[in-house]
DNA sequence: ACAACTTGTGCAAACGTTTGCAGCCCTTTC
DNA sequence: GAAAGGGCTGCAAACGTTTGCACAAGTTGT
């Protein structure tokens, strides 16, 4: 009963039919069939068929050192951002045969060189990267080894990698523009970490931003969070009022800041719009149903994926080519967290009473 | 440059000792180095590390037929309730040098029995499914072939299986318990696919609740999804709606629904909790965020994956154990979106106009 | 002192593929 | 009609491990 069916394999078809082991090899290998005389070939083909033959992808890769798997590296699988984009890669990986490995690091630096370990012991043929730091010793290595890799969502500051991510800066402008216009002079801004590309430009692009409107950049009205997280957020936002400066709106770097931010203002008692505008950016999945529904940056996840998945594989294929570094136009979408300044919290200080 | 260094092999650790690579070998496996003088031993690790071997996977794994990898079938990556699941499994297996191979397989059948057969023919060591259906054809065939695999989230009608699921029907029943206490009585449905376990057996949780309620049934008031989508709970919330029966509550079969339940009375003008309470089911991230916040039932998502890598584990070092179907407690969480029945929607088809 | 163990190491086969090379046969060409 | 060439197929080695077996040396018991 729990006798694991015997494996066929090569031999075994190779017996059926008549013929030496190598031959059936080359029928079944695609860019080989065309060696071996069509009447056998069909025979080959029947047999493996009938036998239900399956190759043996260690025996496979073992001699070809080719392991049709690649491995991706992300932060936090619990951020709904990175659902999308492993979606995006496995759609396109699959069709080409490939398997995907993931790894999640949690942030630690420690376990992400566990896993490109991890991943280079198991011989993937390339990695996908959405943990890098502008400066990565990983991403270093990965680049001496020949490692084909491609960087998604954080870039580092070397040139020549292979990288998709969203335009960070011009998203960071946007975002500063709309409020601008919307007539808002006071703007905070809750920082992602800097140490992260995300982190770093969008926060220049918030300081172009408010350059392009005219506006004073107020040291007071920014604070920089340690992590991309809801409860970093809201101890950024909350420096931002222990400040008592008056805004009337925060730009956050991501969403999950953003949402921190809401907790901040609600535990101060302050409306969202109506006090205080804010901004997200990453648009992950059900921004839209959030209280209010936030207006952010939206950066097309599942193409993000798609669109590393087919690079990784270009270079995988012919790895003397040139690096590719795509840059994906992101996009204001404006919902209801954002809206006209009102006098009436100009002040900003009245809270904290 | 580009040159991959050589990959450094057991020969050449042993040609450096001055030993047999059998030697080496016994050394560096745990199981059986205590056969090899400590002498030696000492100076095999040594070189080895001095020449950072690395084993090369593919040798170790066709040798001993265990790849030291497990497959995980999910429905859709974008679910963020999937995130978190995964992490769990992996946390667990990466401790124990196991990588995850995931695959993403959209509900479609086609897809599942693809990534199965892919799965097997890279021989992981086993599956963690969270695509099975009450009836399923792949997790039959998985039973045969004797292959370790444990269930999550969703289960099937056979017994004997692994598997780590939320006690869905006690589930259902504290919904509407916890409606009823509230004094709602007429208490509208918005169901999942019946042939998924979670569909079902929520729907038979909603029947029982009502029963101990003293409610009847009225059959008007439940629609039936084909998905665990948004757009399908808006449909099915709209179809209650067509029927002009009176309700102060929808209970949705998961949160995912019960935000189509919400897009669905905003489009009709109604207020929620205040005209229509909603519940839903999973506590997926970001729930407590949602307008108004969602009352549902948690899972916990993160335990259920740590638990299912634990068995699976287990199934894998003894195979005749018998099979350990762990049932989670579920857990109601009251957020906005439940209140008191507003006699003023009583008459439900006010919205109509 | 010799037999009977025990301990530690080397030997070689095996896992299932892929692939360069050799050789066969059949066709073509002069 | 014989030599040259081209198509197909078989042969065998190789990829890097693991592991049963043999064997050498050292240990114990009589």
């Amino acid at each position: 009963m729990q006798t694991h069916k015997p494996r066929i394999t090569l031999k075994d078809i190779a017996r059926n039919v008549g013929v030496h082991p190598s031959t059936v090899s080359r029928v079944l290998n695609p860019d080989t069939r065309q060696m071996v005389t069509k009447r056998i070939a069909d025979r080959v083909i029947h047999a493996s068929e009938q036998l239900g033959y399956r190759p043996n992808t260690f025996a496979q890769s073992l001699r070809t050192n080719r392991s049709y798997t690649v491995g991706v590296m992300v932060p936090d699988l619990t951020n709904p951002a990175f659902g999308p984009i492993i979606k995006g890669i496995d759609n396109v990986l699959e069709q080409s045969g490939y398997s995907v490995i993931v790894a999640n690091t949690d942030n630690v630096l420690e376990k992400e060189k566990r896993s490109v370990d991890k991943f280079h012991e198991r011989q993937v043929d390339g990695l996908i990267i959405a943990t890098a730091r502008r400066l990565d010793d990983v991403v270093i290595t990965c680049l001496e080894e020949g490692t084909p890799f491609v960087l998604v969502v954080r870039s580092t500051i070397e040139k020549g990698v292979n990288s998709v991510v969203s335009d960070e800066i011009v998203g960071g402008q946007m975002i500063v523009s709309h409020l601008a216009q919307l007539g808002h002079k006071k703007i905070a801004y809750v920082a992602g970490p800097q140490f992260l590309s995300t982190g770093f430009e969008r926060y220049q692009g918030y300081l172009q931003g408010l350059k392009n409107a005219g506006l004073e950049l107020d040291e007071d009205l920014v604070a920089i969070g340690d992590a991309f997280t809801e409860e970093e957020g809201r101890q950024a936002a909350s420096t931002i009022n222990a400040n008592k400066k008056p805004f009337t709106a925060i730009v956050a770097a991501n969403d999950l800041m953003a949402l921190g931010c809401y907790d901040e203002l609600i535990t101060k008692g302050l409306k969202c719009p109506d006090d205080v505008s804010v901004v997200g950016y990453d648009d992950m999945p059900f921004t839209r149903h959030f209280n209010p529904p936030l207006t952010t940056v939206h950066t097309p996840l599942l193409d993000v994926g798609m669109q590393a998945a087919r690079i990784l594989l270009e270079r995988i294929w012919k790895p003397e080519q040139p690096a590719h570094a795509l840059k994906l136009q992101p996009h204001l979408i404006v919902r209801g967290s954002t809206g006209i300044p009102s006098s009436f919290s100009e002040t900003g200080t009245k809270v904290t009473n």
